[in-house]
Parts: structure tokens; C-alpha cells; sequence
DNA sequence: GATATAATTTAGTCATGCCTAAATTAATTT
DNA sequence: AAATTAATTTAGGCATGACTAAATTATATC
């Protein structure tokens, strides 16, 4: 059995891995909050178990082993986020920390009962997906939201989990994955985009989001429309 | 916040000092699966934060403010038990382990929403009590199911929840908390105790419990009955 | 190609929480 | 009361996983 804190490291690596190939020892410490000396020392040993590949100042990868637990701590993580949103209420911007402590600790046949609750789900609340029992991660295309067009319109894929303040923020406009919207206008020089989010009633509400909040937004099914 | 082993310490002298006053370095050291030394340390260091009092050779016991520790953890430990035993149908054999690991991470928010869920509950799958948001404990009068005599009627209030083969042997013959029985023998020389289990249909059905498995199984509404 | 800068690794420390072995204190016999 | 036995504590070690400071390697600049 790992320790709690490799198993953070090895969830952390694959994350990392995902945006752009071998991962800096620097990178790394920033994301885990820990400076690069500590990542060097737990390299090692993560090392000394064929959980990764790291050659001194070239950066880490995952081996498959190290993979595989990687993927089950992130099934773990999205599943449990999944649960406790619905079948506790826990609020959409504070799932993920409580998900971050219990992940490390859930038993496989909590976990199987808590998959079947829920009906054998693809993704979590996020948006993000779901790996199955086999660490088979099936991703949908998506897009960055920054690389929309004026007039376009599209469905929410997924959102950041991290930042408790920016998913407050978006479900201030109902912006949860699944959420249609149409964007109206884009400001010059990075400016903020103004969306009309699809709603039960006629009138569609609108939004004006900043830069750096399209920057954690990802979409799907994006189309062109008619300007209204 | 407290590291997960001094929880564990407080919450093992808590239920060490409910049979007996002081609680000796030594059965708390077996109570934990630890050599009595390594007691002795963690005694100090909880000592300096006056969670526990403690006189070198003389035993310990918990402050007001250890106590009140104790208590969270073990209302933690309890509503989680509860918590898998109703809304995941995790085995009542089970739960006690799985518990185990959890309740040093589930938040209070997380809590209280298992606490509504399950009605503000007072007791757990073994009928131990658990202790309310302010650490108070509401236990009913019962007895040692060894203090009982031939003919005596009585209701199963609580039973040891360590050990999975005691309990699935319970399980055997539907003896859980709540279940009435009536005592028709027991064997002399600590020989064994046959009772009959009230049943919905007419005929009771009997069990044969060995003096071991009765020390694990307590009792309440004791009467005396007509012997058949 | 030499040098300045940035990133990474090594070396040595520290707190936890466990261990074993030896010393101490308490309890029990004789 | 002295001696044996049992319980407890002290002393010293070890693994984990973090840290700082110094040394090393890689990268960018001139």
C-alpha cells in the first residue's frame, strides 16, 4: 500500500503530464505546494518502485504502473465528488476538498456500491471524466472556451474544480457542464466575453466573464449561429 | 488539527476509561496494536497540549478538553458506521473497519448531512450510542448478557463491533440490536447459553452461544418468563 | 565560447511515530 | 526487609516527508 503522499504525487504527475508531455521537478513542487528539493527526494523512491521515469534535471513521467494508480486515486477523487454532490447536497464548489482527504482512504467496495448508486456515471460535477474500474478514461473533444468565436454557440464540457471562488462564480449564472450558451460579443485586447445562457424561460440571462475565467472553462458541440 | 494517531490515542483511552478508571501504558498499548513504549511517548506529547493527564507508573486519563476529542471522534466513527450500514448497505461486519479510516477525514459539514439523512439517529449498527454536536452521551441501562438466568426475557441493546466473525456469527441468527430472545439453558462450568430468538412467525428459533460470544452481547428490558 | 541566470539535485535538519534494548520503578514473594 | 517479577520509562534508531542552504547542471546572453 502507498503512502498518502505518493499517491498524491503520482495523481499530480498524470495531471500535469496531460497538458504537455515530461513534467519539471518545478512544476511540480508549485502544484503540490512543496519545494523542488522535497520533489527530488520523492522522486526517488517513487523511482525505486517502477512508479516513474525521471532522469536527473530531465523531468518525470508516469510508468504504466504508476499510471494505473494514478488513475484509480483519480477515480476514487471524481466519484466521490459525484456522490457526495448528489446524494448529500454538498455544494458544487466544496466537493472537491472533501473528495481530496477521503480518496485516500475509501475501500474498492465503498466505492463499487457508491458507483452503482449512482448509476455507473461517466463524469463528476466538474464536467471531468470519470476512469472506470479498469482505468479506462473515455474524454469527449472539448475546446477551450478562450478559442470561441463571436456568434458561436456551444455547450459547457467542463470546468476547473480547484478554485472554490470561480465555480461560485459560475453557478451565479447556472453555468454548470451541460449548459448551453451562445456568445454575444468578445471585448478587444483580452477582453471579457459576453454570453446568453440558454434558459427554460424565453429570455436568455447573460453573463460577462473575464479572461481568466474563460481560461478554465472547456466546451463542446460548438456551432455557429445567427447574430440576433 | 490533531495528527491521526493522537486521535486514535484519545479516542482508545476514552473507551479503555469507560471500563475502569485509569488505564494502564500496557493494555493501552495492546488496546493499539503498539508496544508500551511508544505509548509512553505519545502520552508525553499529549500531555503538553493537556489532553491527558499522566503521572509516570500511575496511568492515564483524558482532560475535559481530550475528552471532548474523544467524543467527536467517536460520534464521527459512529454516524459513518450507521452512515454505510443504511445508505450504501455496506455489511454489518464491515462497517467498524471501513469507519475506522474515515472518521479522521470527514469533515463536520459532511456530518451533519449524514446526521439528516439518517434522522439525527442515537445509535449505531452495534446499538452503541452516538454522542450528539456537543459530545453528549445518552446511554440506556443494560447489563452483560452473562448476568442472565434460565427463563429471563430480555432485548439485545449493544455488541462488541471489532471482530467481523463474532458479528457475522450474530447475523447467523438474526441477533442484533433490537432483537428479543428468551434464555432456555445454560449449560454449568461456563457452558453455553441456549436461547430462543422471537421470530415473526410462530416458532422461535434457537441458538446455541458459547460463553465467549456472550461476553460480547449486552442486554436490556430484562424479565423474568414462564419457562415453556 | 565564456558567463550570467535559472532549474535541479545533494547534503544535512527536523518532527512524527513507530521500534528494540536497557534502566528504572512498583508490586509480589519469601 | 530483601529479592524476584512485572510494568513502565528512558535512550537511541529508523522510515517518512517535509525544510534550508549549498553545489551542480542546463539554458540563455553576450
Amino acid at each position: 500500500m502507498l503512502t498518502q503522499a505518493a499517491e498524491d504525487y503520482l495523481k499530480s504527475i498524470y495531471k500535469l503530464q496531460e497538458k504537455g508531455g515530461k513534467v519539471s521537478t518545478g512544476v511540480l513542487a508549485q502544484y503540490l505546494n512543496v519545494k523542488p528539493a522535497s520533489v527530488t527526494g520523492m522522486l526517488k523512491k517513487l523511482k525505486t518502485m517502477n512508479l516513474v521515469n525521471h532522469e536527473r534535471y530531465q523531468g518525470v513521467t508516469l510508468t504504466s504502473a504508476g499510471k494505473a494508480i494514478a488513475l484509480e486515486i483519480i477515480r476514487h477523487h471524481r466519484l466521490l465528488e459525484l456522490y457526495l454532490f448528489r446524494a448529500l447536497g454538498v455544494p458544487w464548489d466544496s466537493v472537491h476538498e472533501e473528495a481530496e482527504k477521503l480518496e485516500h482512504v475509501i475501500s474498492e467496495d465503498v466505492e463499487a456500491r457508491m458507483d452503482e448508486f449512482l448509476g455507473y456515471p461517466t463524469t463528476d460535477p466538474h464536467g471531468a471524466p470519470i476512469p472506470d474500474k479498469n482505468g479506462v478514461v473515455t474524454q469527449k473533444a472539448y475546446f477551450q472556451m478562450t478559442t470561441l468565436h463571436k456568434g458561436q454557440s456551444c455547450v459547457v464540457a467542463e470546468v476547473s474544480d480547484t478554485d472554490p471562488a470561480l465555480l461560485r462564480h459560475l453557478a451565479s449564472f447556472n453555468l454548470y457542464p451541460g449548459t448551453a450558451f451562445r456568445v454575444l460579443d468578445i471585448a478587444p485586447f483580452e477582453g471579457p466575453f459576453t454570453i446568453e445562457i440558454a434558459t427554460e424561460n424565453e429570455e436568455g440571462q447573460q453573463a460577462i466573464l473575464g479572461r481568466e475565467v474563460t481560461k478554465h472553462i472547456f466546451v463542446a458541440d460548438v456551432q455557429d449561429t445567427e447574430p440576433t
